[in-house]
DNA sequence: CAGTATCCCGCGTGATACTG
DNA sequence: CAGTATCACGCGGGATACTG
């Protein structure tokens, strides 16, 4: 196996499809509470600015896990969320999820 | 959940472990060949430096999923091989690599 | 052979203001 | 309200040489 060969191998995709700061925090509200409009969610993680959230949507639209809804015209009304495919994962979290909780010794954040 | 909150939850803490360039594939090679000596392992991961090779071993020995074996003094002879616990993430890996088969259509990667 | 010391660069991310 | 345009910066990663 060489790293071109690499860059195809599942773990690798699966690991890119989430690469982003934003990403996991952003699918768990999806996960959690459903279809989210933009600048709801936007409240929901204040620390991220506008353009960077945008971006990271845009990547998640463009690997078919999320999508996005536009509901009327003016003012703009958009909601945000899974797409079937990206229902799919929740299995595959849930496992992650697990394995986590009882491997990891949840480390203590500082403040 | 505040951003603060979600630092600790599971799935983030799962993927921290596994962000850095060449994780994945030295996780890769200790799935498939078992304890590598550091050369061996460099030799096999051609295009990384030595520096950020060690870089990310320590990172991995630091979350307890790799662990370090030096055999003995001079010349230093040094295995690296994942630990009990890093053995116990097999099964996840396998039921990610099986989810994105199925759900992601293998991307032709470019030269 | 395994590991460290420097120096360097690009990219992902961030702050802010603007537009339709 | 949703999205774009700039400008800027820190840090993960890379190249190379050196050390015990």
């Amino acid at each position: 196996m060489n790293y071109k060969e690499f860059e195809n191998c599942p773990l690798n995709i699966f690991l890119k499809l989430f690469t982003g700061k934003w990403k996991p925090l952003i699918l768990y509200h999806f996960f959690h509470y459903g279809d989210i409009r933009f600048t709801e969610l936007w409240r929901k993680i204040p620390k991220v600015s506008k353009k960077v959230l945008l971006e990271q949507l845009k990547e998640l639209e463009e690997s078919e896990i999320v999508e996005r809804r536009q509901v009327n015209t003016f003012p703009p009304e958009v909601f945000y969320g899974l797409s079937e495919k990206g229902k799919t994962i929740l299995p595959v979290i849930m496992q992650i999820e697990e394995w986590t909780k009882k491997m990891i010794p949840s480390n203590t954040v500082e403040e």
